[in-house]
DNA sequence: AGAAAAAAATGACGTGTATCATAAAAAATC
DNA sequence: GATTTTTTATGATACACGTCATTTTTTTCT
């Protein structure tokens, strides 16, 4: 049977803002802004790591010695809590990250970090990294750039989730996966249904449920791992609905 | 009757993380960093406007022609939805307000921003804001501690509001109402019933009857609009148990 | 390949919280 | 100071969603 969501009375429609996202792939490379000088330097003092699928990258709360960036890989950045975690974003490679932690008063990392897939991560030691922004306003102003939009799309999210019904959250973050992340309406998803509550702030179970309630009404395909988005424009609007 | 909030089964537990606060005062002065000819070029370039109580200083979606300075007052800073807002942040004064609108590709406001009392507002040119990005790294670089300070913040935030039950949640604010914005366990609130509920993320009658549970167990006092945190340590674990 | 562990699925049930209706109190406006 | 508007308050009701228990399927690890 096919029905509309929510399929109850919805008093809360979100205005167009921030998109709800879970990524920002920037396109600019920050790196490219540095001097030969500054690239070396950079270099020389940051580490290549190997991260296997399912390792941590780092963990909230310790202390934070280095910025990270993902060379290869998929990961996700969360908070943690008892005993679910809340996932900030879902981060695909060439990014930048713990870039937050960076500010006076604080040295430890404000959230942890997860790999999906086998990663390659660069290590930067984080006092380079300052001395890098203090020197280069460039550079720095680059940096301020990438931050900003990130906070442009938590904040999508944060309204996401705390202003919509769980099928709105839900579609949200499908339709995010396959536009930003995956970039096809059909992808092999490296998450559990345990992270997409993580993500949409739901129990697993009524993931398990409101993916069912989407297959039934022919919305979108899934096959174990495998999920294919059928109707983006209903999608489209049950994300807008809430 | 004397009962232990929440009075529910609670398996969610935050563990200790980003604090849920919704102000950060930055004590230092971004602006000291600027060399007398950029705080003349500045000084030229921006205006002092005086707000009413109540009226809106920025609008989301609109053009950001501007970073906004509160010399003095109290603000909000909120998406908006439909019909109930989330409120972001309650802002005092000597405050930069704006900011997180300042990245490529984006030139609208992020948020909308309206006083609760009469306000003065200095109004920067963001061009020469973005120029003094660009050439002075110090100035740069304190600019990105203060975004990033208000970035873990607004992490606190999202935890509190997606992973707390509704006395964590008002626990939380009245906490940082009482720590962060009025330095005092009794204050006088500008806001109404309805803006804790944006605060929140809850309905304005939850924030009602909530309150009147925390004032029956004699855990906070009010008289129509000041109110006494009676037991700071019970209101600490009312938000730690979520 | 077989055993163990993890993840996905499903139904029954309870409750935290929003919604609605209505009234009282306070604030704003003239 | 009277009137209108806004805010606060309170009770009844409904439901969206989490929790629990159990089973099936998939993945991981010998």
């Amino acid at each position: 049977m096919v029905y509309f969501y929510p399929r109850f009375k919805r008093k809360f429609m979100p205005l167009s803002g921030p998109d709800t996202c879970v990524s920002y792939i920037y396109e600019l490379s920050c790196f490219e802004l540095l001097t030969d000088e500054e690239k070396e330097l950079l270099n020389n003092r940051s580490v290549i790591v190997n991260y296997k699928k399912g390792e941590m990258v780092c963990k909230q709360g310790s202390f934070a010695s280095h910025i990270m960036y993902l060379d290869k890989g998929l990961v996700k950045i969360y908070l943690e809590g008892n005993p679910k975690d809340l996932i900030l974003t879902i981060t695909p490679q060439k990014n930048l990250m713990g870039l937050q932690s960076l500010y006076e008063g604080n040295n430890t990392f404000l959230y942890s970090i997860a790999t999906y897939t086998d990663s390659v991560v660069r290590l930067i030691d984080i006092q380079i990294f300052k001395q890098l922004l203090k020197q280069n306003p460039l550079f720095a102003y680059r940096i301020l750039n990438i931050l900003n939009e990130s906070t442009s799309q938590s904040y999508g999210r944060f309204f996401s989730l705390t202003h919509k019904q769980l099928h709105g959250r839900l579609a949200d973050i499908l339709l995010c996966l396959s536009r930003k992340i995956f970039k096809s309406e059909s992808f092999d998803l490296p998450l559990t249904r345990s992270d997409l509550s993580d993500l949409t702030s739901m129990s697993t179970e009524s993931v398990i449920r409101i993916m069912k309630d989407f297959k039934d009404d022919g919305i979108i395909d899934i096959n174990n791992k495998s999920i294919t988005l059928l109707d983006m424009p209903r999608l489209d609007s049950i994300s807008a609905k809430g």
